[in-house]
DNA sequence: GAATCGATCCAAAGCGCTTTGAAGTATCTG
DNA sequence: CAGATACTTCAAAGCGCTTTGGATCGATTC
């Protein structure tokens, strides 16, 4: 069923049969109730791809998911931030576009491609990198965006909402300073990405203010895996002066961390502290009542939906400028963390 | 930069260029050099809208999630899944939208609502349940789709991809027989879940087979989480008659049973075994060299590119009789069994 | 009673592409 | 050299919608 079968049926225009059907005022009442009972029983919706190309819109939102280029990772906070961000979307009548980052092909030509082919009427940046270059050619090609997470270094105006890395960070490191951890480890996302660098700092501020000097040896940055939380502790507990407490980038490496204390036969919050950032993904909560890990907890959920009502705003108000918004994590005290050992 | 200006740009009718573009032969080789050098030069490339309106495809497929209704939860395999589905829509030139099932809206109106709206020209099923009732709607409504899974009970005929579910369980359970295992507990996904329900029955038939009997005891079926894992490990392990074994039907679950099981001052592989089935996703690896999980293993994000392969086959074919891939999986031994403690 | 007006509704153009049916050129035959 | 045979290229219609610029008509105003 299409308008033009849609109006005949009607014994009207297709004019009036699409006003009535998008709410112009130019029609009666009386025949927009006709028009939706009957668009009802046939089941009718305007072709999306016929919409777009009258309007000029693309009624849709572009994704450009990265695949790290190493392990091929796809990063497991994605499932919930797209599932709050679809939310939004369907709640405006937009349609998710999601490419998906071959290794091998050119992010640059992804964005451009996704412009020239007027696919999207905006985009969500994922993951942001310091100096992202992203920024400038989404810029320069004049696609509406918004970036998940912050990119240092970049001198341009640019809509984002972020996680407050740094203090939730510094926090937490303060927190363990004040069980009395001496010898604390970061083990952190890739240092390339902004909130990895955004953490190291919280943590490397707060070990400073009390008096105490980052230890390289102490400090990792790679992929956020399981393994990679159970190698480094592994090697972690083998130090001669081996940490007391460990500050973790996600709970997914918190998890492979913890794995490693057990095996090497020791106790969590007794032995060694451990403290995670928490995304609050929907698989893998941190417990029940009373949370297995000490964490700064931000649902990246929430992230997701803000986020994605902030780009829909700015795509209705091109000149709008540009929107910021910062969550504080919350720091929740769980059975990982405790008086360092004497 | 549209068609129109391209073609005047080089003197040549729309006609002509757009055939140049999309490889007819009615173009002189030179013409087509001079053509695709300067839709290069000036990044041209065709409105999807525009073309998707003119040739009456979609060059689109729909990935509709489905978060569960109990904890809003997005199935953690989404993202591999998506990665590999991702790579076959982008080399044959297909858009892959999602629409997040908010808890609240009607599934069928999702698919109603794609299809009437011809945004799509074919979708995915995901995480099928027993009489799946959207296979019998798909048919209706006349729109391609496969099923990644498969829904017992449904006697139509449809095209999907699965993995040997029943034959995964059956051998991990033989394999723990012949370990000396006798009380054997299984920690499922969801009982209407399709892929559940066969696991299930690999299990009871092995047992059966062994001259056991399945104990309602020791099986629970639900949202495959973390502490789902560790809640009902630990419930399992107070039991006079405590299983000396584990089936999990996820990483994340077994890790949350291995995390009772440590509490429980217990070793994974001496005290008590587990084996999972692995969906290799990229940020948890069963390990390194050595699997830490014996592990029924399946690539996820190898299941999405042929699914897709599979769908944009059928699209191009519609009168193809159904396909039917069955993935074998691999069992894997890891650290996490051993012989039944006696 | 003529002029004005608000309320409805419509015909037709246009969005950017593909594709049909024809036409214009060379190049070959015999 | 007329007629046939490729090769190339083109004008125009059509995909399903929105939107502009009227047209129609009964009601209101002076």
């Amino acid at each position: 069923m299409n308008l033009k079968e849609l109006s005949s049926q009607l014994g009207l225009s297709q004019t009036t049969v699409s006003r009535a059907l998008n709410g112009y005022p130019e029609v009666s009442e009386s025949t927009r109730l006709r028009v939706m009972a009957a668009a009802e029983q046939f089941n009718y919706a305007p072709s999306t791809r016929a919409k777009g190309l009258a309007t000029g819109k693309a009624l849709a939102i572009g994704h450009v998911i990265p695949t790290s280029k190493t392990h091929e990772m796809v990063n497991p906070i994605f499932g919930d931030f797209i599932a709050g961000a679809g939310e939004e979307y369907a709640r405006q009548g937009y349609e998710m576009i999601l490419s998906v980052l071959n290794n091998d092909d050119d992010e640059a030509q992804v964005y451009t491609s996704l412009k020239s082919r007027r696919a999207v009427d905006g985009v969500i940046v994922h993951a942001p990198k310091m100096d992202d270059s992203r920024i400038k050619l989404l810029i320069d090609l004049d696609l509406p965006f918004v970036v998940h997470g912050r990119a240092s270094g970049v001198s341009l105006p640019y809509s984002w909402l972020d996680v407050n890395n740094r203090s939730a960070f510094h926090r937490a490191t303060r927190f363990l300073y004040d069980l009395g951890h001496r010898r604390i480890a970061l083990l952190n996302g890739m240092e390339q990405m902004d909130f990895a660098m955004r953490r190291r700092r919280g943590f490397e501020d707060a070990l400073r203010e009390s008096g105490l000097t980052p230890d390289p040896a102490l400090m990792f940055a790679e992929e956020m895996t399981e393994d990679y939380g159970y190698a480094r502790t592994s090697e972690l507990l083998k130090l001669d002066a081996r940490p007391t407490a460990i500050l973790a980038s996600s709970l997914i490496t918190a998890l492979g961390a913890r794995r490693a204390i057990e095996d090497a036969g020791l106790k969590m919050g007794r032995d060694v502290s451990i403290i995670t950032h928490d995304d609050r993904l929907s698989y893998l909560r941190n417990g029940g009542d009373v949370p297995i890990f000490t964490a700064t907890r931000s649902s990246v959920r929430d992230a997701g939906r803000d986020l994605a009502a902030m780009l829909l705003q700015i795509i209705a108000q091109p000149d709008k400028s540009p929107m910021h918004t910062l969550f504080e994590a919350e720091l929740t005290v769980g059975q990982s963390t405790g008086p360092a050992p004497t």
